[in-house]
RNA sequence: GGGCGCUUAGCUCAGUUGGUUAGAGCGUACGAUUCACAUUCGUAAGGUCACAGGUUCGAAUCCUGUAGCGCCCACCA
């Protein structure tokens, strides 16, 4: 075995032997060779963005996900692991408008058209970044059908999505407070936010009442947001409150515009807080909007989307909203209607994007129709998302996280799917340019193929998957699409299916698996779910594994942000990816992991014990000329030491198949680990060197087939782990039988 | 405020249904080594299993409570 001397060296063999793999197609399931009926095994991979960069999360999430695909691809399934990128519209956008400023352009100068051009442009110089950094860490992903959220065909099957909702009377369009970044200049969902916390105060306010009641004369309110009372079209107090029950109904003054505003009485508000009785300020607070749609209060914008205070705002018209705080507390104070302020420290949402507060305001946006209680006959979709998993059709793994995904499904809003920005899919709906009073029925032609008319608030507008030749309302305009685009999330809810070729979509559709991390379990798993049964009739995959979280070692969490994140390719690049790999997985026991480096140590010393070992069995075995064959060699078992290390391999094989199957993944390294370094390396090997040197032909031969047969063994269960160094060595040896790659061979 | 999880050797963590001397990697100490591997081998030190109760013949493991840490959810203006 000259071929195999020294010590170990990754970096050259990493590189070549992945080369190898993907020219030899084998990442393909159409290329093993599989019996026609044999079962499917498919993982859908968590899609990075384009504006992604390897981190120890992905590192982590994609090493589980090749161990699953290696193990099963070697167990006979067609294996498919489909690999794909995520146009991250907020998120790319905001990347490209970053690198615009340091130009001094803006997007604005731009222009739309022009801009979305230069984020493509930056989409194919840097969007496949992460892509060559997984292939480092040796990742059997089917390349041939990477598919980007922005395909051609992807998009078409996301404007299909659109129009089948629409069809299916589950979307609508609606003014609804938002969550709006009034420097990103859209709307956020829910999930899309994040919270800093702020010292602030909580201003105590007078409110007269019209008419004196016996010695009361005003009524007090507590807020964090004075600014907005301008817009409050009521006060509300708890209905079981008796401090305030006789006032229920009363009307109320509000200071400084001077307007009449009622007295309701409404249980979300909290008898123990502040006084008891709540500023109701419909335009500006999602609670307040409800309680509103509750009491039918008017809505009353004050704050515009640039975070300024608008025309209903009289002489606070144009300022900012801070500014005009400031400026209403002290009019409050002269005008003695300021009771008191506390310190108040508090939580404001902001852009997870770019940090900016988020400014509650009413807009029109698009919502789909998610809620449990409006039935219309058919399920809806939280409620088929829900009973998947209730069914155990998919299985949570670990089972804990159900609770979190039932909690969010069983309190699901209705979800907006509209964003102001440039970047994404652009919604198929187009709008009449002639806003025309009223329209006769014979104006409304009939729909030309899958196209839905619609005149609801005088805006006319036809939902198609392609721009109508002709306006059906005015019959002379040039329709014109809409400009809102896409929750980026829209179009990954359709990530197992959409794009893919009707023949891909046949033979790969359900799939089986995903893992992923959990800060997505309801942000993509569940709408993946229901967007599986809504289109396709059939739930998208049956396990979730949901891995750990990998934090810092003093328990924080690793961020690019906070500078806490490390870089995995810093470990590939000095120690190898099946060190990396190794290190991971050997922490990875399902728990939040506080990154340990030593690991990783511990794996690059085991790459090179495995190396040493197979040079000691190679040079050792091949004199003679020695190879096995399989799947059933002839092992026998001539003395104790035989039968011990014999048996003691199928343990090992039997415990490590077992764990996997139940997505245990660090368990089956440390027993696979101890089996090959404790009992073949420090005891059977050195047994070997004595059975080997007695002058008994048939021992030593059979010592000898027995070092190959539990080599080999070791090397395919050692493969899913660290797939480098154990198909190096496998190209070594002798076989009689021998496969292309250990990637394919038969576990 | 609610939910989930964690607390075991100096560090990072295992410990399956409760059952003898609680394990691993790294680190530490001492020793070995021309014979696959110093990225090695051998030996050793090191733990009142967060704390307090309880169940039991027996508890790191089950129950109750307390404390600390982490994460998630929620409309406390």
């Amino acid at each position: 075995m000259e071929s195999i001397t020294g010590a170990y060296e990754p970096k050259e063999t990493e590189s070549k032997i992945y080369e190898k793999w993907e020219k030899s197609g084998y990442f393909n399931p159409d290329n093993l060779s599989v019996e026609k009926n044999t079962k499917n095994y498919v993982v859908y991979m968590p899609l990075p963005n384009v504006t992604g960069t390897l981190h120890m999360g992905h590192a982590l999430n994609n090493t589980i996900q090749d161990i699953v695909i290696r193990y099963h691809r070697m167990n006979g399934y067609r294996t498919l692991w489909l690999p794909g990128t995520d146009h991250a519209g907020i998120a790319t956008q905001f990347v490209v408008e970053k690198e615009l400023k340091k130009q001094g352009i803006s997007r604005f100068e731009l222009g739309r058209e022009k801009f979305i051009e230069k984020v493509w442009e930056w989409k194919n110089k840097y969007g496949n970044t992460i892509i060559g950094q997984l292939k480092k860490l040796g990742v059997s992903c089917d390349w041939s059908r990477i598919r980007f959220t922005m395909d051609e065909a992807y998009a078409k099957d996301v404007q299909n999505a659109f129009l089948h909702y629409y069809e299916r009377g589950l979307l609508y369009r609606g003014k609804r407070v938002v969550n709006w970044c009034p420097r990103c200049g859209t709307s956020l969902s829910e999930l899309e936010l994040e919270y800093k916390d702020e010292k602030s105060k909580l201003w105590y306010i007078k409110y007269d009442l019209k008419n004196q009641i016996s010695n009361l004369k005003y009524i007090t309110v507590a807020t964090t947001r004075p600014e907005t009372m301008l817009g409050d079209t009521a006060v509300a107090v708890n209905p079981k409150d008796e401090r305030y029950k006789n006032l229920i109904g009363k009307t109320l003054m509000l200071p400084i515009v001077h307007r009449e505003i009622p007295i309701i009485a409404d249980d979300a508000i909290d008898m123990e807080f502040g006084t008891g009785a709540v500023k109701v300020t419909p335009a500006h607070d999602m609670v307040d909007f409800e309680i509103g749609e509750r009491h039918t209060l008017e809505v009353i914008q004050v704050i515009n989307e640039r975070g300024k205070m608008n025309e209903n705002a009289g002489v606070y018209n144009e300022m900012k909203a801070e500014e005009a705080r400031e400026k209403i507390v002290e009019k409050l104070k002269e005008e003695g209607l300021l009771e008191k302020e506390e310190e108040y420290d508090h939580r404001v949402a902001i852009c997870y994007r770019c940090g900016h507060v988020i400014e509650p305001i009413p807009s029109l946006q698009w919502f789909l129709k998610m809620s449990m209680k409006d039935t219309s006959g058919k399920d809806s979709l939280a409620k088929n998302a829900l009973d998947a998993v209730k069914s155990g059709k998919v299985k949570i793994i670990p089972n804990n996280f159900e609770k979190k995904y039932f909690d969010w499904l069983e309190n699901i809003r209705d979800w907006t799917i509209s964003r102001q920005i440039w970047w994404g899919h652009q919604i198929p709906v187009y709008f009449c340019k002639n806003k025309l009073e009223s329209i006769s029925k014979s104006q409304f032609p009939m729909p030309t193929g899958r196209q839905v008319i619609s005149n609801e608030d005088k805006e006319r507008y036809v939902v198609s998957l392609e721009k109508p030749k002709m306006c059906p309302f005015c019959k002379n305009c040039e329709m014109e699409q809409s400009l809102d685009v896409l929750d980026t999330w829209f179009s990954s809810a359709l990530w197992p299916f959409a794009g893919l070729s009707e023949s891909d979509l046949r033979n790969y559709y359900p799939g089986t698996t995903l893992i992923t991390a959990r800060d997505i379990l309801n942000l993509w798993v569940a709408r993946m779910i229901y967007s599986g049964i809504e289109f396709k009739k059939e739930l998208p995959f049956t396990n979730v594994f949901i891995n750990g979280t990998i934090l810092t070692k003093d328990g924080k969490r690793m961020s690019k942000s906070l500078g806490t994140g490390i870089d995995p390719l810093k470990y590939i690049d000095q120690y190898g990816a099946d060190a990396t790999r190794f290190g991971i997985m050997w922490q990875a026991t399902g728990q939040d992991i506080r990154w340990d480096e030593t690991a990783i140590i511990a794996g690059k010393k085991f790459a090179n014990k495995l190396w040493n070992a197979a040079r000691f069995v190679l040079t050792n075995t091949s004199p003679n000329n020695i190879s096995i064959h399989q799947p059933n060699p002839h092992i026998s078992a001539s003395t104790e030491a035989d039968k011990k290390i014999l048996s003691a391999l199928e343990e090992m094989k039997k415990s490590v198949e077992k764990d996997i199957e139940e997505f245990e993944f660090s368990r089956p390294l440390h027993t696979a680990y101890d089996f090959f370094w404790h009992e073949f390396c420090d005891v059977y090997l050195e047994t070997s060197k004595e059975q080997l040197s007695v002058k008994d032909e048939n021992l030593s031969e059979n010592t000898k087939t027995i070092l190959l047969h539990v080599l080999l063994s070791s090397l395919k269960i050692f493969h899913p782990f660290i797939p480098f160094v154990t198909e190096e060595i496998y190209s070594h040896i002798p076989l009689e039988n021998k496969k292309e790659y250990l990637m394919i061979e038969v576990w």
